[in-house]
This record gives C-alpha cells, sequence and structure tokens, in this order.
DNA sequence: TCATCAAAATTTGCATGCAATATATTCCGA
DNA sequence: TCGGAATATATTGCATGCAAATTTTGATGA
C-alpha cells in the first residue's frame, strides 16, 4: 500500500466525519496540513475522491464536498438492490457451488449469532453492520461479473447507500431489531431461492430488501429531526436534512 | 480542461486503440514520450485510467494494460442493460415531461433519417452510433438519479460495452442492417411504453433490447475468427479473441 | 454607503529532481 | 553450462518549487 492510499482513505473518512462541510472550498494546502503529507499526496487523494463523487472539482477553482439528499441516497440505495438482485439472478440461474454457498452462509451465520445474543450494544451493531456488508458483498462477488463489481462498488460510495451503514437510536438498544431480523430472515430466503435455482424470486427478494432497507433508513431520517440520539455510520454529515 | 484531462483522453484513445499489448509493461516513461506530456501529467493520467479499469497497476511494480475476455464484454451489456431497464421503469413511473420526451425523440428521428438515407458507409456508421449513444445517454438523465448515472458511466467503459461501440463488416455495407432497423424500433416501443407508464414493460423493453446488442456483437466476434474484413469501435484491440 | 478597479495574496497545475524499490545484467563457482 | 549472488540499471513514488490563474484586499470616486 502506498502513501497515496493511505492518504485517500484519511481524506475520505474526514469528508464522511464530515470534518470539511458541504459546499465550502476544500484548499489542497488545508487537506495536507490536515493530513499531516505533502500537498503532492493531498492532490492525488483529492483526485482519488473526486472520481468516488465525493468532491465536485472544478478546474483552477479548486474542490468542495459534495453534498447528499436523502432521495440521493434512496435512490443509490434502489440501484444497489437492482444490481444485487441481477447478482442473486445470475447466480441462480448458474447454480451455486458448495464452496460458494458455503461462503455466502459464513456472514449469515455470524449475523444469527449476533441476534440470538443480544444486539445490545453499539459494538454489537457494528459487528452486525460489518458481517451485512460481507453478506451483500460476497453475493456479489459470486456472480464473477467484473462490470457488476465496479457498479457495486461506484453506487455504495454514496454515503449511506452502502449496507455497511447503519442508522439507530441511542437512547432504544432495541431500536430497529425488528428490522434487522426482518433482513437475516431475507438473506436466507434468498440462499434458499437460490438453491432452488428460482433466478426470478432470488432477485425480487434481493430488490425489495434492499428497497426496504432505504425506506427504513429514511424513516431514521424523519425521526432524526425531532429526536436527535441517532448515532450512524459516516456519511451522514453530508446528508442535507432538510 | 486542463492538461490531465487531455493526457487521459489520448491516453484512453492510445490504449483503446490497441497501442500497448493486453499484460505488457506500460512505463511511465513511455506513456510520457508517446503523449508528449511530462512524466507527472503521464502519470495522473494513468491513475485515472486505473480507476476506470482499463489499466491494472500493482504498487511499485508498475502498470499493465488489462485484457478482456468476450464475456466481460457480454457481461457489462447485459449490466447494462438492466441499469437502461430500470432508467425506463423510473422515468415511466414518474412520467415523461413534455420537454424530457422532446430530448428524448431527437436521436431517436436522426435514426430514423439514417436508416432511410441508406446507411452505405462508414460515416453513415458511426453516426448511427453516435446518434445511438445519445438516446442511450439521455434515457439515462431522465431518470435523475446520480447513483444510477454514476454506475452507467463506470460500466460503459468496458471495451465494446458502450451503446456507442460498433462492430460491422467492411465487405458488406448492407451489414448488420436488420439489427440496426430492430434497434431503432426497440428504442420507439421503449418510448412508447414508458409515454403509456407501462414501468414494467419499459424495463423488459430496455433489458431485451440490450442483451440482443450483447448477441449482436458476440456473433461478430465468431466470424471476425474465420472473416478478417470487420471494422469496429476503439477496444475491439483489448478483447481476446481465444 | 456602495460600486469599481488595481494590487496583493492565495491557490492551483505542473515540471523537475531525488530517494527507494524493483528488474536486469554480470560475474563467479560448481 | 547452469544457478545464484553481486552489481548495475530502470522505474516508481513523492517532495519541492515555480508560473499562471483565481480570489481577496484595499483604495478611489460616485
Amino acid at each position: 500500500m502506498t502513501g497515496v492510499d493511505r492518504a485517500t482513505q484519511a481524506l475520505r473518512e474526514l469528508v464522511l466525519a464530515g470534518r470539511f462541510p458541504p459546499d465550502e472550498k476544500v484548499p489542497e494546502e488545508v487537506v495536507a496540513r490536515e493530513l499531516d503529507v505533502s500537498r503532492t499526496l493531498a492532490r492525488l487523494a483529492m483526485g482519488a475522491l473526486e472520481r468516488e463523487g465525493l468532491l465536485h472539482r472544478e478546474p483552477r477553482r479548486g474542490s468542495r464536498v459534495r453534498g447528499f439528499s436523502i432521495d440521493d441516497m434512496t435512490g443509490a440505495i434502489e440501484v444497489r438492490g437492482e444490481l444485487e438482485a441481477m447478482a442473486a439472478r445470475f447466480v441462480a440461474e448458474r447454480g451455486l457451488a458448495d464452496d460458494e454457498e458455503e461462503r455466502l452462509l459464513i456472514p449469515i451465520e455470524e449475523a444469527r449469532q449476533i441476534l440470538t445474543q443480544g444486539l445490545t450494544d453499539l459494538e454489537d451493531r457494528l459487528h452486525w453492520a460489518r458481517t451485512n456488508y460481507d453478506f451483500h458483498l460476497r453475493l456479489i462477488e459470486t456472480a464473477r461479473n467484473s462490470a457488476l463489481s465496479a457498479a457495486f462498488d461506484q453506487v455504495i460510495r454514496i454515503p449511506l447507500a452502502s449496507p455497511r451503514a447503519i442508522v439507530f437510536n441511542m437512547a432504544d438498544p432495541q431500536y430497529s431489531r425488528p428490522q434487522l431480523e426482518r433482513a437475516h430472515s431475507d438473506h436466507l430466503r434468498v440462499i434458499d431461492a437460490i438453491r432452488a435455482r428460482r433466478g426470478t424470486r432470488a432477485a425480487e427478494l434481493m430488490r425489495d430488501h434492499a428497497i426496504r432497507s432505504g425506506e427504513n433508513k429514511r424513516r431514521s431520517f424523519e425521526g432524526m429531526k425531532v429526536d436527535q440520539q441517532f448515532v450512524s455510520s459516516p456519511g451522514l454529515a453530508l446528508i442535507r436534512l432538510e
């Protein structure tokens, strides 16, 4: 891993954490100082984030952090759902090899354990987000279509559109438990449909699964306007609530 | 437009034209000389192409042009079709505004004229490719979903996966005329379905339209193994025929 | 007070140079 | 002749510096 990669990762985290407010100028010099790297590395990292869609850059006029609407988020989740649906269909039509099935079941089993054991604290929730992301990513990989993978990677760059992104209420540790249980059972049903070689059904399940997740997040944002006790994944700071 | 942008465009064309054979090392110094720019600009352009997926770069070990299989191409076209299907569905569900409809009809009308007037020479075919691309791009834009646009942009980077890419036989000027007429009527039918607010139908039409296009291209490649009289868009050089 | 314009300061885009690493070549002994 | 270590060469990754463009500041007059 080179310095640019590290700088890009660090800058991505800073941006998603809201270190630079949307629409305000982000001079290369400032980024360099913030990351403690040379202006060259800062500049390269900014170029990478521009292509990811997090920064907007105009020639000779500098860069700004891009702001996202809630519709941007749900729109991205809808696209993601369609890509995942396609992956599920491809795999179902082709047939699932034993080792592939095994790989898909690992994060599912891990999610089951988390749900059984309680899902009490922040750490559990982060762990859940991690395994959820694992399942979704592995499904995409199993489709073995490089264009599909590239499109997926692009889409989950949009803040809170990733299956790794979570939004939940600090005050209520059981908040969103029903949704997570539903998500888990969705995953199981997708695997069943794939095993049964029912491509259309598997696709439908994945699509609806994603749309539900988008709706849940949208609802959380609505609750956020009255109750500020929410915590979320990086990227929240870039969403314009109004 | 800055120097990097120009260098990136120039390098993309060189790569797609097959100036550097797949899997062979492409030193920054060589690129710089070839483009007649400094090594810095060459390096930046290579970074951009890496993110587009045309170059593969390993830290400290240089870059190589990525080769693509015919399956990569058809796989990408399948993904593109799914994205376009989604766009058609979104637009149909939301309803097509008058000015949006007008914008979509411009390339359709232009395509009609080309088909009527003959489609005799190379120039006609390039013109046709251009209007075809226009229609597809405008459909995506009309969906007004930035994640969808970004995913589309990513997918059409794969050689010959773009609706602008054409493959045709030099020897027979009428080669592929039936396919182009079919494509034209597909476009008309998609617009009709969108106007009728039939989202599922519009999506289905776009999906099948793309799949057909992929199959046509695949067939052209099969013909190419016996008959070398084919000409194609940039990117052909990166496809491994075997 | 406000608009206008020139000068100063900031910021971007890029070339150059150098250290670190990787690759190629030479040399030597078995 | 062949394999492997030693050396030389090539190539990458990055810091620095500078010219060109942009933005800010400040002075002037309406």
